[in-house]
DNA sequence: ATTACTGTATTAACATATTGATACAGTGAA
DNA sequence: TTCACTGTATCAATATGTTAATACAGTAAT
């Protein structure tokens, strides 16, 4: 089971059912859950951590509507078949992408500067 | 004066105060406000804007922590003199991207692929 | 049909963030 | 000092977001 792969900072800011979305997004992305893998079930997991079913629901609800999972009443959960594909999580990536550089025109900062500030970033990373 | 050139969307899920910020961060941005031109009081904004002074004064608390402007009772504020330097407000833009890209890491894209996506966005920029 | 699991929906309790009402304190000019 | 303006601090009202309590409904095996 996978129940040990998922932890939570019940001090952290972030919100519970968001700090589990991001587990199962990192677990399904390292392909520890492969496609049709069950997930635990609401109840399972909701005990498992010491919280309300209701917390754990929607944080399934939302992975579902990002097609990330699928479920069914009597059936579960499991990973999705049909994850988002590299070019859907693209778009994604992009719409996160104008806000930064919003951010950065906010700012005052050149696209130019940002440019500049990407191509070094990157050519310091390790 | 340069009450004209803020206005605020009272319908938006963005916060007011945040509006004004957003707002003051323009006008000094296209050195419409130069180092040391004063801004509205906080109650001459207030009552144009039709909203509580606490609301506009937490916009120019927030600002003067951020050494966009500074102020004094009695005196009012104004366009700060150490508005923050070009590389200060890279080193802000660095924060933000590193998180921009800590998303693509949780949605399982690859460094490489956010790379493709960022040389392509500034590509077709016009 | 019964049982024992599944997910779902409704409502309330609680926490946090935002805005407002109001009183207080600093500055400088008359 | 007095006045008319500044910003500041404290607390309450409100809106929003998060989690919980609880009851409901779907699925499959016996």
């Amino acid at each position: 089971m996978i129940l040990k792969e998922i932890s939570i900072n019940f001090t952290s800011p972030v919100p519970v059912y968001e700090q589990i979305k991001r587990n199962i997004k990192h677990i399904i992305a390292k392909d520890i859950l492969k496609t049709n893998d069950p997930l635990p079930s609401i109840r399972e997991l909701s005990s498992f951590l010491k919280i309300n079913p209701n917390t754990v629901a929607r944080a399934y609800r939302e992975l579902q509507q990002e097609k990330i999972i699928d479920g069914r009443p009597g059936k579960g959960f499991w990973a999705s078949s049909k994850k988002p594909s590299g070019k859907e999580k693209i778009v994604m990536l992009e719409d996160e992408f104008n806000k930064f550089i919003e951010k950065a025109v906010d700012m005052g900062v050149s696209p130019e500067s940002v440019k500049e500030m990407i191509s070094k970033y990157f050519r310091e990373e390790k």
